[in-house]
DNA sequence: TCCATATTGCAGTGATCGCTGCGTTTGGTT
DNA sequence: AACCAAACGCAGCGATCACTGCAATATGGA
């Protein structure tokens, strides 16, 4: 589908230089967040801190937010890796866990926090791998015959407490607390 | 005790003009909140909004982190009134719908996710008063003679779904939907 | 009414921010 | 190896920001 029809083309460039300047700004601005969280996070202290030159951050991200956004996205996916254990209660409890545990991580605060405190893109950013892997979870107890609960539901009930409590709270839940919410989803 | 033991004291003056301008100040903020919400929320230009001057503004709150989160405390103090029903169960339900109408209103959305962003204090100011009125619910029923649950518990089965629903996923939840969250906390 | 002072208005300063041409370097293709 | 476009570095511009003395005004009590 990206492939170009037409001879001249748009031909985006992943390469070797790229990757390392978007992980160096990515790292930076993790860093930024974990010394000082009320600092006024702007783009040339980012870039200064990366090694890089504002102009790079300007034209590739453009602002503050939609970076944080980029940020939010790559950490928050491919972190936690959906359980089979064989049922979906099983499943679930170890999925949960693994989030609780990913959520106790003091530097994920902040930059969830400075994600939400953009917008709905930045809050969106936070939990729509989450919900991908829940769905994954619930599409598998429903090719095993069972009738798993909607995917709404279940992120309620399950990440509802886990978030309120890390973000609102700041007393993030332990791995074994939170394998009882299970226990209040399904009964 | 802050009755001066000297002659000379600092006395606070909470007269006319001073409320005018925080009641402007606090105004002027929510309006630029609901009408850009990505701006960059900055002093000068909300102290233009509110008819006052920026050095006004410096002088009373410092900075934008402290700024929101007096209006956040102020925003969520007193607007919902703390339910007497007779039963537990009728009172929670009862609060749970307020807080959850409360919850869809957009703008109080924007306020939130801003002062989500500065740090614990501004997610402290939102949730605040939440939890001392869920106190003084639990408390009543304790005096019925009751044995309701933990406040912390009942804050993360009942606000833990509203909030992450309204925050996160930008849906927020329905009163009438808030209101079986109840069920699930008291079986 | 009149006074002490808390609070606000005013003007100005250094610093930083966001952004834009232009030249240079790098990466992928032929 | 040679070429071309994409991505980056550089210097500098206008605008805005955060902050600080000093003067003026409003407030609450005597």
């Amino acid at each position: 589908m990206e492939t170009n029809s037409s001879g001249t083309s748009t031909r985006p460039r992943p390469g070797g230089r790229s990757a390392r300047v978007r992980y160096a700004v990515h790292r930076a601005v993790t860093e930024l967040l974990a010394e000082d969280p009320a600092e006024s996070l702007t783009i040339p202290v980012i870039a200064a801190r990366a090694g890089v030159h504002a102009t790079t951050v300007y034209r590739r991200w453009g602002s503050v937010p939609e970076l944080l956004s980029d940020i939010a996205t790559s950490r928050f996916s491919g972190d936690v890796v959906v359980p089979d254990t064989g049922s979906l209660r099983g499943d679930l409890e170890r999925w949960v866990g693994q989030v609780a545990t990913d959520l106790a991580d003091p530097d994920v605060l902040k930059l969830m926090r400075a994600a939400v405190g953009t917008g709905p893109l930045g809050c969106d950013a936070c939990v729509a791998d989450r919900h991908a892997q829940l769905a994954a979870i619930l599409d598998r107890e429903r090719s095993r015959g069972g009738a798993p609960p909607e995917v709404e539901r279940t992120a309620d009930l399950l990440l509802g407490p886990l978030y309120y409590r890390a973000v609102f709270i700041d007393r993030p839940a332990g791995p074994d607390w939170a394998r009882t919410l299970v226990a209040g989803l399904l009964g």
